[in-house]
DNA sequence: CGGAGCCTTGATACCGTTCAACTCAGGTGG
DNA sequence: CCACCTGAGTTGAACGGTATCAAGGCTCCG
């Protein structure tokens, strides 16, 4: 069998421990011990054609407190990870110690391949929330892919999936704007909300300014500048880690902001038009 | 069997021809047309552990010219690709026709992964070079993997590894001064011309500045200004795409260049320690 | 209450982009 | 063969988007 991963008692009581917000509750205090293959499947978003859940085959969780660190990077790899409730950063320290934000996993996530390679983690992962993990022993998951064909796809599927969106991210990083690219994440946080059953409209963020600076390559003074800025023209409301989306469309297709000198209009006339739609001016290219 | 890609006759005759160069002379008119998976494993950088070369499972070769797609984005997926011989891109094409460079595959590289999750490609992959690349129909690798569990392995392995370069990537993009990303692209460059056989020291950029910059989220005329900035202090000789590394420790420890004021000092004291080594005063944190 | 993080906001500096002019090499066609 | 053209590369000048530095406010918790 599999040891437990070290439940690293180096941040243990931790800094702060977030109050469980509305979005939370859904998180149970011991949560479930097993899954078996289907639930598993469901989770990850695999289309499980034949069911194959006739099998006994149970996948254990675990979980973790505000703060911890499921793996540290250098530490021998021999399990996945999908997350059943909760969020968590994946972090690269560079040589000077400084965090780069990787990703921010949270339901149905897989994290953790990053260890197959060189058979040690090249990322930590640390849990933002209390979380409810489920392990994917690696040996398992391989003698797994063996027996079943179409299990095997879908490993090399979720893999695959991960990599696009590596590349996107690259491609938003070395292509887009500050504002753009706080703009596209608050998109994509809103969908993957609404993917998990919660308000695409209203949430909390789970992490600092900081941390979405690291994520998106700006300082954290930038980022809350510009959601300062958005929240002016009426595109969100900001209040510290809650967020409310006001206008998807504006952001989704979001290059640039107009000048500070033509906000005040801007306003005005969105004032004006309430909840009128499609701004125009502002999706340009 | 699998249906050959699309040599892709949109960019027939193509634009410019590079010459061959010293570098290229390995490449064969022809080249061989099938590999077996030994030399598969060895080209992968992949532990044969047990060999498994007494079986006859042969891939095919395909040959690419200058110019040519090997695949366009939104292409139905079927197979993956392994660089033989020659040098490519993989772009990303952006809502408004911008390209963005994500990769330059060259000998050993594996490719098209990106295209498993959704069943078609998600990038373009152009011929920098005339190619020679071994075709592995997906249908056959996991075919293979269900029968042989460390070639499973080996496959899983490929993949994490490019999720961790792309990571790398991401965390260069998000944190690194435009110096600092030329110098590790040249580091880079420089070490996987080691690996393939070719001179570290001196070589031929296979791509244009254009290019480059895409790679790098930079503009071309950054990178043309960073290459002259270290020829300038002695890092590194250029001209045009021929490159001449002059002092590898220095661009792998380079964060950021001193103020061009200063830059007159550190040239005459180059000059006068001539080959002498760490210059400790530029690669300052 | 006091302290520690986290967040916001302002002023300023600087890095990298943008725009523009020019050079250079290779290819084409008169 | 040379004139011409095109794409790539270099270099300069000016602008502007973000980072940096700094001050102050908010919230939670001891």
């Amino acid at each position: 069998m599999l040891s437990m991963p070290s439940s690293d008692a180096r941040s243990e009581a931790s800094s702060t421990v977030l109050p469980a917000s509305p979005n939370e509750t859904g998180w149970q205090r011991q949560g479930k011990l097993w899954s078996n293959l289907k639930e598993l499947c469901e989770l990850l978003r695999i289309p499980t054609t034949t069911l194959l859940s006739d099998e006994e085959l149970l996948f254990q969780h675990v979980q973790f407190k505000t703060g911890q660190r499921i793996h540290t990077i250098g530490q021998p790899f021999d399990t996945l990870y999908v997350v059943h409730s909760g969020f968590l950063k994946t972090v690269l320290i560079d040589e000077f110690g400084n965090e780069q934000v990787l990703s921010f996993p949270m339901k149905g996530d897989l994290f953790g391949v990053d260890g197959i390679h060189t058979k040690r983690h090249a990322s930590e992962a640390v849990a933002l929330s209390n979380c409810d993990l489920i392990l994917l022993p690696f040996k398992k998951l391989t003698a797994l892919g063996r027996t079943h064909a179409e299990f095997e796809h879908a490993m090399y599927s979720v893999m695959s999936r991960e990599l696009v969106r590596e590349q996107s991210m690259v491609s938003m990083l070395g292509a887009l704007s500050a504002e753009a690219r706080v703009a596209r994440f608050l998109v994509s946080l809103s969908e993957r909300y609404a993917e998990m059953g919660y308000s695409s409209k209203l949430f909390n963020l789970r992490m600092t300014r900081h941390e979405i600076g690291s994520y998106l390559g700006l300082t954290l003074e930038t980022v809350s500048r510009t959601l300062s800025a958005f929240n002016e023209i009426g595109l969100i409301s900001v209040d510290q880690r809650s967020i409310g989306i006001k206008d998807i469309e504006a952001l989704k297709t979001l290059r640039r902001l107009p000048p500070s000198s033509s906000r005040a209009k801007q306003l005005a006339a969105r004032k004006q038009k309430a909840a009128a739609a499609n701004p125009s001016h502002i999706a340009s290219a």
